[in-house]
DNA sequence: AGGTACTGTGGGAGCGCTCCCAGGTTGATG
DNA sequence: CATCAACCTGGGAGCGCTCCCACAGTACCT
């Protein structure tokens, strides 16, 4: 499989022993110069820098991380399910980020879709195989053993969101809680007296968190949170629409909904659509993620926004001090909250 | 920046040497075992391949890459103004097909978004710095100065979509024409006597292309092209809405829009409730592409789909064949054209 | 028996870099 | 003026692999 693949002959760069012989002074002068140690004269650095720029000298990645047993890589690693997910803005945000600040920091990224358990399989060898010098996970299962492999193999890793409340790998996540009271808040607000909510699978933390939040507004209202007035589904629009039925059934009266994700608010919007009720007039509707469907809506939908490209910056900033701290064995794991805002829109 | 990043300690694995003298051969030998060389008894073989078991040897990629000149990594290049439009299922699944395609051929998935001019540069130094064996580009403007780059270092590199119809680089592409084709006929086939047509921007090969599909329909059913019913956009959503009210201004009694993608379908769409026109009865509405946006209208959107996941499969296979013929100065460049398909839904 | 033609195999010679040690300078200090 | 630390600097060693040359062994001709 491998075969014979070669590289075409192209006139051959020049090497770093060349700049040192250009520039008369040593491999490791030119060496230091080019990682910019300060341990260089400034009359030593003037020379090797014009020798690298007559040559056009770019250093040899590849050379450079055998020699001192580094990638300069960074994986990006999005698991299974989630790869259809991608298409979300939130992922594309990630990614910009990451892209961004890794650009900068001078690291590649690595791509890695796991969907067979042969990828995963083969992804486990890439890690010994030292080809990567930490790794991003994006929304990862609780029981998605990856997080427990790498931390087995001492490879930095930093999460996107956490797993439980209680999450002992870095991470960086969106104030999840905050962002659905400020939601439920907002709903209260602008009058409506029977706030119902739908909710992600609660066995996953980020639904707990936004529940946590839809209660902490209702509560903080000063009325009582209405068990009939919470039901759970699964983050997709079928599971919307179920959710949404069983809440006009329980509640008729209800007078606002905060879907726990854009796309289970669509599908609460298509139930209400069916049955008569006006948005935002009979029933306002609030999402949480505010991807492209939000925008799409009839009427646009009224969501919580999550800073997530500033999330892909912000994971690969703890990546690297976790890499630059491996070894010691410092137990402070960086975790990091950002905020996040809620975007109106015609919905409420 | 590069600083001192250091990997952990992580009990070393072993080397080729190691395995070499545990199998009781030379180094070798046991490299030609792992790169499946047919020169190898069996006996040998056997040997060797139980050493490896036994060790758990992994070979360093690393390393290889170094001694054989070959980066064992292919980039994936997202020009900037792209970036945005990663959100759109047409990138996701791109890389999906691309990661699986890849994963196949055991090479490594590298994402490059060129951003500024300062990461383009960035990147022009990646390439000559032998970090990829190829470069897959994703939608490259006809100006962009990439592909000639490219071509000039001889650097293996495959297109989707092609710049113009007469393309020198490989690429892959979809029919885009014959898909706005087979949209057209379809709203002529539900009787729809007066199809108008807003286009992307015409310095665009693919806007081209999909209006060239739109006109063969128009006279395939014996009709003339009227200029009327062609209005130029920019695939943003404002400009399917500036179209769409220029078109109904024109032409009133048209009956039927196709729209070369589904985010000027979505304007479109707008402008007509805005202007008391229901979807699809007074005006059938298909557009191109088939993102989540199509799924996401009320009514949802009837829309051409391309086959973009296989498209990112072909797009590796023909960069492999690229890659492996390196140097051998055939000029016959592999050029693909993949099929689309009309997916229907309540617009038309 | 000597030649010719393979096939299998070992291991030297790198790939281009970083690491690090030893050695040479310099300037301040006793 | 000797001493010593602080600083620069050159270059050997080596990262783990592939490439390729040379050589032994076997088989089949003259």
């Amino acid at each position: 499989m491998a075969g014979t693949r070669r590289r075409g002959v192209g006139r051959s760069r020049p090497t770093l022993e060349e700049v040192a012989a250009r520039a008369g002074v040593g491999r490791g002068t030119v060496s230091r110069v080019i990682n910019g140690s300060p341990r260089v004269s400034d009359r030593t650095r003037t020379a090797v820098e014009q020798a690298v720029a007559e040559l056009g000298y770019v250093p040899n990645r590849v050379a450079r991380a055998l020699a001192a047993n580094r990638a300069d890589a960074v994986a990006l690693v999005i698991p299974e399910p989630e790869t259809r997910l991608f298409a979300e803005p939130y992922f594309s945000d990630i990614i910009r980020g990451v892209g961004a600040e890794l650009a900068e920091a001078d690291l590649q990224l690595l791509l890695t879709l796991l969907r067979t358990p042969k990828e995963r399989q083969r992804f486990a060898e890439y890690l010994s195989a030292h080809r990567v010098d930490g790794v991003l996970l994006v929304s990862v299962h609780a029981d998605d053993p990856l997080p427990d492999l790498l931390e087995r193999i001492e490879m930095p890793a930093v999460l996107s969101g956490r797993r439980s409340a209680h999450e002992s790998v870095p991470y960086v996540d969106c104030d999840n809680t905050g962002g659905a009271q400020s939601a439920v808040e907002h709903l209260i607000g602008r009058g409506r007296a029977t706030v119902a909510t739908i909710t992600g699978p609660l066995d996953m933390y980020v639904a707990q968190c936004r529940l946590d939040g839809y209660r902490a507004a209702i509560q903080a209202a000063g009325q009582e949170v209405d068990p009939a007035l919470i039901v759970a589904a699964d983050f997709t629009e079928e599971g919307g629409r179920r959710a949404m039925r069983e809440l006009l059934e329980r509640r008729p009266d209800l007078d606002a909904v905060f879907a726990a994700s854009d796309v289970m608010a669509a599908g609460a919007r298509q139930v209400l659509r069916e049955q008569g009720l006006r948005v935002p007039d009979d029933v306002a509707l609030v999402g949480f993620e505010d991807s492209a469907v939000a925008r799409h809506m009839d009427p646009p939908l009224t969501s919580v926004r999550q800073t997530t490209e500033e999330m892909g910056r912000a994971m690969v900033r703890v990546l690297l001090e976790e890499i630059e701290s491996q070894g010691e064995r410092t137990s402070k794991r960086p975790q990091l909250v950002l905020p996040t805002e809620l975007v109106r829109r015609g919905s409420s």
